[in-house]
DNA sequence: GAAACAACCGAAAACGTTTTCGTGTTGAAA
DNA sequence: TTTCAACACGAAAACGTTTTCGGTTGTTTC
């Protein structure tokens, strides 16, 4: 197998000294013209690139940013990275992208691997295990090691870092508002167990919108999804956990599910049963996806503007990365980025 | 900011050699008991971990694996991750992911990233720009400098490099056969450019069905989508393009889509229009994922086994980046995943 | 009492860069 | 002929590791 060329052998095959040759690479006055054309032209011809491992080891910096997210298959999660990609390139920094699969020993472990020098900070969306096990060490130790961290979307608050998050208790009052204007009485939540911080400020959010308008909860509209039921394989007991949902309340004539594909299961038991949506049950969603927008019918949903989201915790991570050493550390911000309700046929 | 620390530093502290810190941290013979325990306390205090920079440096090996898909937010996408990353982390590897977003350049710029240093072989799919370009020399340099590339689902002859593909011909064959058998006598197909060699495959694989069955093919059955139109910006547009070929086809009663997104709008259509689905038109879509599965009515799918292939790639790609440098080249393998129909509600 | 031998530790090279500082060779001015 | 810039280039250090090869003790052996 070959070997990329480096410095040095380019600085033998001319006769020169590696110093010449990485002066001429980069137009340095202290060169003369005959070498560096010289130089340039055996590097072209082997297709010289330097070795970034190098570089970063000698810069102590890697110009790369490390993004943790916990699933890669929602839309949400894959529009956060577009963001965060556009101000990265903005910057001159790349993407790296690793997967917690909602396990902590996961992000732990790719959390280890990143912050041993491969990239400069994190952006992150904590995963479900982590939340529920409260086990918050490896974010500490990462930054106390001087390596930043911004937070998305799932953060915590007893941990020291920037943090982007969505007004999630504002939206989700607003979706069951527009439900309730809607002449729905008896609304449903499909929502997280409450570790997951997001989960439970939207449930939060529900409860408040049903106390403004004199409608009285009931812990039977509540139905909160055990972990793991999301994933591919435990798909069939998600199914049958929300059918229950529907068993346990025939009177129930609306649904605001914490994520797209809560609302979807909803509507496709809503439509077995023969329920037509939205005259006799109006259901609203989380995160505007492409779900939403395709699904039969189409589903109102509450949009967190995920892109956005990216740019700004890529904004935030930069700032801090890019500041002088020396100067002395500002207080950690949280940026709240608002969300709209996209109003489609899945409501009146 | 505080540094990570550093084997120099702990040197200096405990009063020994750089030398002697490395050995005793990896429990040398050479060094006696005592100094092992002080320093191995010392570095457990400080939580040394070692620079991954300077050790890839000196190995010339990262241990990383790098993996290029277009898309984040295909469920495909996703389970070949989940099956490269079992492989991958059962020999000691790690994966990073970047995003080609479907682009050229991006495509370039990420391999370019991460090939100077940054990881010992890539695993990916072509983005459909660079497909459409036929532009692959980044591929050549790449696999030119000595790295290897294994290359899946979107694949081109021309590179000699791994491959892992699915039988495309032979699944859609196959679905467009279930929709034939089910009665279908005026079937559609939404399929993609020719230049997206899965695309083009399948379009063969519906045409071979229809021959088989003594069925012309008809040239206004046929929708190529544009590309770009499967982003959500151009949503829109996309689900015009599919609305038209339903109007220019009232007699359709069967539709063949090639991913899962152009499957479900074309149900939506159809839902829209009032025709029934599977009654009146039968639908399969390519790749099993979550939307399918939770479709009204859910949809028959061609399921590709995407984490098998994932699976397929890492293995192929370790064993070359294993095997013996001075042993002869073996020659290029590609392997062939075989789909399987699900049928759901969406066929007779 | 010298030779042999463990036991324990350090110096230095190497991986591929960039950069600072030094050095030798010009040609021209004095 | 001497002096001195200006010019062109090279040596070496540094980034953080691992590993090879010596080197210095102290102890055993005849």
């Amino acid at each position: 197998m070959k070997r990329k060329i480096t410095l040095k052998q380019i600085a033998r095959e001319l006769d020169v000294s590696i110093s010449t040759v990485s002066k001429a690479l980069r137009n340095s006055e202290e060169i003369s013209a005959d070498t560096i054309e010289k130089v340039q032209a055996f590097a072209k011809l082997y297709n010289y690139k330097p070795n970034n491992i190098a570089l970063s080891l000698k810069n102590r910096r890697t110009k790369k940013i490390g993004v943790i997210i916990p699933e890669i298959v929602h839309h949400f999660f894959s529009n956060v990275i577009k963001g965060i990609e556009k101000v990265a390139n903005k910057h001159g920094y790349n993407v790296i992208v690793a997967l917690s699969n909602e396990s902590f020993d996961k992000e732990v472990l790719n959390m280890e691997m990143l912050a041993n020098g491969s990239i400069d900070g994190f952006i992150l969306s904590i995963s479900k295990e982590t939340l529920m096990l409260k086990d918050y060490h490896h974010f500490r130790e990462t930054i106390n090691q001087g390596m930043p961290i911004v937070m998305f979307d799932r953060v915590v608050n007893d941990i020291n870092c920037d943090k982007v998050i969505v007004d999630d208790f504002d939206g989700a009052k607003n979706a069951v508002k527009i439900m309730i204007d809607g002449g729905s009485k008896h609304i449903g939540i499909i929502t997280t167990k409450d570790y997951v911080s997001v989960g439970s400020l939207r449930t939060n959010g529900y409860l408040s919108a049903l106390q403004l308008s004199g409608i009285e909860a009931s812990d039977k509209l509540i139905l909160k999804v055990e972990d793991g039921l999301d994933t591919e394989e435990n798909s069939d007991k998600l199914y049958k956990t929300i059918q229950s949902l529907f068993d346990n309340n025939p009177q129930m004539d609306g649904v605001f599910a914490v994520n797209e594909l809560f609302a979807l299961i909803a509507m496709k038991v809503a439509h077995e049963r023969g329920i037509n949506i939205p005259e006799q049950m109006q259901v609203i969603g989380f995160t505007n996806g492409v779900l939403s927008k395709y699904a039969t019918p189409s589903l109102t949903t509450v949009s967190q503007h995920a892109q956005q989201i990216g740019e700004q915790a890529a904004y935030l991570l930069i700032e801090r990365l890019e500041k002088d050493e020396n100067l002395e550390e500002e207080g950690w911000k949280t940026v709240i980025v608002k969300t709209d309700v996209v109003e489609r046929d899945s409501t009146k």
